[in-house]
DNA sequence: TGTACATCAGTGAACGCGCGTTCACTGATGTAC
DNA sequence: TGTACATCAGTGAACGCGCGTTCACTGATGTAC
């Protein structure tokens, strides 16, 4: 696909305004946390006026999580090109093994890539944040249900399968998030490892017995 | 068990204000919407000053789900008298059909049972009481993670599948609250059987393929 | 049964805080000719 | 290349709102004797 014209310098000058706030935004709640930062404090630091921060945003939530808004935007097109002959959780699943590098880029062109895993880990720490965070995550499910409805021809509010596996998949990338922020390992490729191999464990770990073979922990990354 | 003795004057004197202060919360929330009430609204409503209503809630947050909070002590507890011999899902499972009633009198006590339910479908069209409502849901996730992990003998920090088992179990109930929400009979038996259904379906949604028996159309309740 | 005192639920008014909005305005960028 | 005008990002100051807190106080309930 050829590359979109270069944008004026409106533009962007605009880009860097809005880069500004959401990188003053990241710095401060990652610093002294998301609750202790006002939307004053971000507007100072990227050296802009409260209301040009308003402009950009239409709140300190709504920069918050700015940058996995687009990371979410990715993966849900990456489900879409899933081949439609593949089970619902096996899409899924490669969709998110087959997107995630690219992803990683696009938040680097955002901000820099170590300052939103900080952040991310920001999340599991703040009531107001994590309450935010599983209500996005909540409608990303959404959306995923029905594009999954799609594809097997089902209506999503009739046939509860588009949403429940959805879900299923959701709760396991929680899961996942969780055990991750309170890792060691704040890196990138430690929670897609993380993930993909929790993900694999899901029907396992519902069917049971879970204590089969005693050579087999059943936890899938670094432990003592 | 003994009955407890009659507490004195002064503590019904307390409960009844709290009571009515719930009660108040909750028709008002039902009527014109969380978001349009504020606390001053609920004391007024209830007949008390704006400061007695923050002697007995921490904020309009913790008045909204404070039957609830009561209900899921009420779930916990069931689960941890499951014998142990019992898989993880079965145990939850078994656990909600068991203490289902005596949780709706338990409720029934507290405020008139449709009201509770009324405002349960309040919550899925709240955008801050959905966040509200699933950072509760996960905290209780957490605590069920460690009474499951309890019974098989395992380490909720190393293994992951007692967290897994367990999101999985809350986000079927999530799906639940959901479709049951958007459908005609919001009463809690409706809910109940939609629940125990969908719990069913859990294992067969996740292994498909979906498409075996045209037959069966795979929803396990009231549909057109 | 009555009195004296302690406890504590409830009061009313005022306050600080951060969010998000509104106003009339300035000056840089973009466009037409 | 230069001029005139239109667009629009950014400004600064002030405001309304609801939440939750603080203060010094009143009066009902509980308890000791």
């Amino acid at each position: 696909m050829p590359s979109p014209p270069r944008p004026g310098l409106r533009e962007r000058k605009k880009r860097r305004t809005r880069d500004a706030l959401l990188r003053a935004a990241l710095e401060l709640f990652a610093e002294r946390g998301y609750e202790r930062t006002t939307v004053d404090d971000i507007a100072e630091a990227a050296d802009v006026s409260q209301r040009t921060f308003f402009r950009y945003f239409g709140g300190k939530e709504e920069a918050a999580f700015f940058v996995s808004r687009m990371a979410e935007g990715h993966f849900v097109e990456a489900v879409r090109r899933r081949p439609p002959g593949e089970a619902p959780l096996d899409a899924l699943r490669h969709a998110l093994g087959e997107s995630w590098d690219s992803i990683g880029d696009s938040i680097g062109h955002l901000v820099p890539l170590d300052l939103h895993m900080r952040f991310y880990r920001v999340i599991e720490s703040t009531p107001a944040l994590l309450a935010a965070h599983l209500r996005r995550a909540n409608e990303l499910e959404e959306e995923l249900a029905r594009v999954i409805a799609g594809r097997e021809g089902l209506d999503v509010d009739t046939d509860p399968r588009p949403r429940v596996v959805v879900a299923v998949f959701g709760a396991v990338m929680r899961v996942t998030e969780r055990m991750w922020s309170a890792g060691d390992d704040a890196g990138l490729p430690a929670l897609r490892d993380l993930t993909l191999s929790y993900l694999d464990q899901v029907e396992p770990a519902l069917s049971g017995p879970w204590r089969t073979d005693p050579d087999t922990p059943g936890n899938g990354s670094g432990t003592p």
